[in-house]
DNA sequence: ACGACACTTCGAGGAATGTCGTATGATCAA
DNA sequence: TTGATCATACGACATTCCTCGAAGTGTCGT
């Protein structure tokens, strides 16, 4: 079992395209530093400064691309980053970057991305 | 010195954009994985089928954001990927994560994210 | 010098993306 | 039920991005 879901091109493209953005970029990284509770989209659309229909378009882009999950909570709906498919981002980009072993990139580190058993929630 | 510059949000941006497209990110990895000799333009129209000019497009695309580097060799071009900037680019999306410890991914293991000023990778 | 080769630059058309006001759905308080 | 709040769906517009043929630049072999 991989906690980090092989991730096909098409996927990471949509990954990297859903983070490929100002607004969707602050957003995740909100959601990241926020932990698994996230945050509600109108506490996000605060920080951010943004219109609650542009908000949402964007939002929609990260939940699509599977970096990030909803919940409703009463009248607020939580936004929470999903870092199993984050890890599956980084593995991607990173793979077989080891190949030439003194130029590669810490997080490529074989030892680190091998033996790593974060399983974690995936919706 | 920290191999891995600080990128700004705008730098992060960049990169992912560059890396949001098929083609690119096809073409990335081909350079990552053939290490920092890279490949010369030929080589990787040839492997992705690309018209020159569209594959001059793209590989402007990585170099502009400090993913690939160019180096010219008699008649033919090389590009490689600059694997600092990659790790840069990972460490912007993870950092912070790590606050909520449990929930995670590898490549923000604390061990591997901080202190790596100096020492790296195992050999 | 000449011709061949490797790649880049230029330019234009078509497709995809981002923005945001307004309308609508869902939930809660009284 | 009525009214208020939180968020999403829809629609139209402007802008940016991608594609690729043709022409141009630099380099090599003879």
């Amino acid at each position: 079992m991989k906690p980090p879901p092989p991730l096909d091109a098409d996927d990471a493209v949509a990954a990297l395209s859903a983070l490929a953005h100002p607004h969707r970029l602050a957003a995740y990284r909100l959601l990241v530093q926020a932990g698994p509770d996230g945050l509600s989209a109108g506490v996000i659309a605060t920080r951010l400064d943004l219109p609650p229909s542009s908000l949402t378009f964007h939002l929609q882009q990260l939940c699509a691309a599977g970096l990030a999950g909803r919940r409703r909570a009463s009248r607020m709906i939580f936004y929470a980053a999903d870092y199993a498919a984050m890890g599956a981002l980084v593995g991607y980009l990173t793979e077989n970057c080891c190949g030439t072993a003194a130029t590669c990139v810490p997080a490529c580190d074989p030892a680190a991305a091998a033996p790593r058993a974060s399983g974690r929630k995936s919706a």
